[in-house]
DNA sequence: TGCGTTTCCGCAATCGTTTGTGTAACCTGC
DNA sequence: GCAGGTTACACAAACGATTGCGGAAACGCA
């Protein structure tokens, strides 16, 4: 009688067309089996609890009637989820799709799939965002969006929850991360602007309240006493987001304070493009006037107005290594967590170029590298 | 004794200190109630069935015992989850964040959370990602990655499935869709050009699977007809993908059959870009030697050299006019689908000039305006 | 007092899985 | 022929919510 053994379920006739999706029940009736053997012949990892033959069978009855098994009620039962989250803090910035393709590529193959949350760096819909992947039983977080001190982040690591920053870390280090070598990016940029000829170096810091913001920060300071330059505190402004309109902010507040200076470090590239905005409102240009140098070499400033100098990090790479790393933590949730710094590279374009001015002769405007 | 109410809870001593969350039945035991009270009490839409000084109770042993509801459980029952899925063809395309961002600002609010998915254009992987999305419940679809004859999407739509298409479309037209009035856009840009002077303009016409390459390119031999211009089969070349490289593919082959052109609309602004890339190539300046015009005012078009005339669309509001519709389409599911066509405008940058050339005696290359 | 209505709440089934336990049937070896 | 051990499956209890149904109070009214 197994062979009809869908007459039993056509009872919702009052229902429209859509048919019922088939469910573990209705392949075990079919093979003839008990729904729990059934589970077990479908799941690799337990089908060698039952017989070869019965588990062709099952499988077979599986694919006849286009079983898909609902993960809703797995993840209920299992309180797993086969999903991590990956936590953005605003997709419109370019620096992130690259990251979250680079995650999404390595998750899949693993039978992961990345749920992704733009926090547009609001804490309350961080908060509510993050609370949404948790009851949604994600298995691990891939987090783009961490402060220093964050304790909404440092709680749910507490909890267990495993977790891998990316780009940025916490303060306390028993988090692992994946970001760029900032503190090499930084000595690396600011070697090229020395070699340049420049000697009063600016730098837009970064918010703060961010790792980036901070190391490149220090990157820099250490930077400039490595090459004996004059540290000039009035060189420095902090911005308050990696905006460009932060950028462009305070850059003209460091050119209204009348801080002199040939070339600046740019936290991040958009606050690079910033300074570009702010000095064109002036009628300084640049790298003639003023050098600047990016970091991170977001797609599309090789492209801008003049082409940018930058810190190129390995965006792809960032996601690829972090959802490797979160993959290894939930096998072994044990292992000790490691961070770790992938290697940058400075690309030269052209916002930057030797100082203006008496120093040497030659303080000509137009030596803008002649190659391109 | 339900003051010690978690007493019986505290069996589990044998795990971590993580805590279990509480559940339903913990509230319910708290308040003194059975839970289906207790789930009455805390939904708004029952609530009128629970006396209302129980309710209170309940609402508050929920609160104190910080109590969020599991959505998996409740999907489960529902076969609802309060979530709708967003297929992106490529989130590194700055095109789409932005109306990511649109759809979520409008989901939010209204106790929606959007699924986003990225396809990469590859129809395996879209196939798998929309699988995932229904099979988690997702209550409907807001799909930028449509392609005009979609088998997939067309059975989904079929299913019943509420589902709102953005920027691009399904040939039929049963199914609502958002999008930027291509016509209109490719009309003003055209309309432009020839002000300018141009009388030959090229074309780069984006994938004609996609509603968005077929409409323009249409439109663009609609334009070319309304000003009398020669309509020449050889200024045409199809992209095979929306992106920059192919762009520039497409205009190198242009420049290599040896068509006359003094102008190009591209089909959007990364094919746009990549005309840049070939013009540069073999030395062609943009705009003196030919000018270009792109669509859709990404992010950062604005800023690239030289900064490129464009078609302006709405990219957020497509994005908040989409959810809106699916909202209503959730309320009323016997709606008319109705689909809607948002304004564009053109946006003139300095990638268009008046074209080279013998015609008027002006023709030195630097006809740039003077403006900026 | 008795009967019909409300009002409020508990009971239990259910969504579709997974998994611990129970138990036939079968084998093995004495 | 039977103890002891496999093997292969079924049973049923979960996971955490929602919801139709039914019944006990409480109430209204004659």
């Amino acid at each position: 009688m197994t062979g009809v053994a869908r007459a039993g379920r056509e009872t919702d006739l009052g229902t429209l067309p859509t048919v019922r999706r088939p469910t573990l029940r209705d392949v075990a009736e079919r093979a003839g089996v008990h729904p729990a053997t059934a589970s077990r012949a479908l799941n690799p990892h337990t089908r060698e609890l039952v017989n070869d033959e019965t588990a062709k069978r099952v499988i077979r009855a599986a694919r006849s009637l286009g079983y898909r098994p609902n993960p809703i009620a797995r993840s209920l039962k299992t309180s797993r989820s086969a999903s991590i989250g990956v936590v953005i803090p605003d997709l419109t910035n370019p620096l992130f799709p690259p990251i979250v393709r680079g995650v999404e590529d390595e998750l899949g193959p693993a039978g992961y799939n990345a749920w992704i949350v733009n926090t547009d760096n609001d804490p309350e819909r961080e908060g509510a965002q993050v609370e949404s992947l948790r009851s949604r039983q994600v298995e691990g977080l891939i987090v783009a969006a961490a402060r220093r001190s964050h304790p909404l982040l440092e709680d749910f690591a507490a909890e267990g929850m495993p977790m891998v920053l990316v780009n940025r870390r916490l303060d306390r280090t028993d988090v692992p991360a994946v970001t760029a070598d900032d503190a090499t990016g930084v000595a690396v940029a600011v070697r090229h602007l020395v070699e340049l000829g420049h000697r009063r170096i600016a730098h837009l810091a970064g918010p703060q309240d961010t790792s980036t913001g901070l190391v490149r920060l220090r990157a820099y300071h250490q930077a400039l006493r490595d090459h004996g330059l004059p540290d000039d505190p009035g060189l420095v402004a902090t911005c308050d987001s990696w905006t460009l309109a932060e950028g462009a902010r305070a850059l003209a507040l460091l050119l209204d304070r009348g801080a002199r200076f040939t070339a600046v470090l740019a936290g991040n590239d958009l606050l690079a493009l910033g300074c570009y905005d702010a000095l064109e409102e002036r009628g300084l240009s640049c790298p003639e006037a003023v050098s600047v140098v990016g970091f991170n070499d977001i797609p599309f400033v090789d492209r801008v107005r003049p082409p940018l100098t930058t810190v190129r990090i390995p965006h792809y790479q960032i996601g690829v290594e972090a959802a490797r790393m979160l993959l290894e933590a939930l096998r072994d949730p044990d292992r000790h967590p490691r961070s770790v710094l992938l290697p940058v590279s400075l690309v030269v374009r052209q916002s930057t170029a030797a100082p203006p001015g008496p120093r040497d002769g030659r303080g000509s405007p137009s030596l803008r590298p002649a190659t391109v």
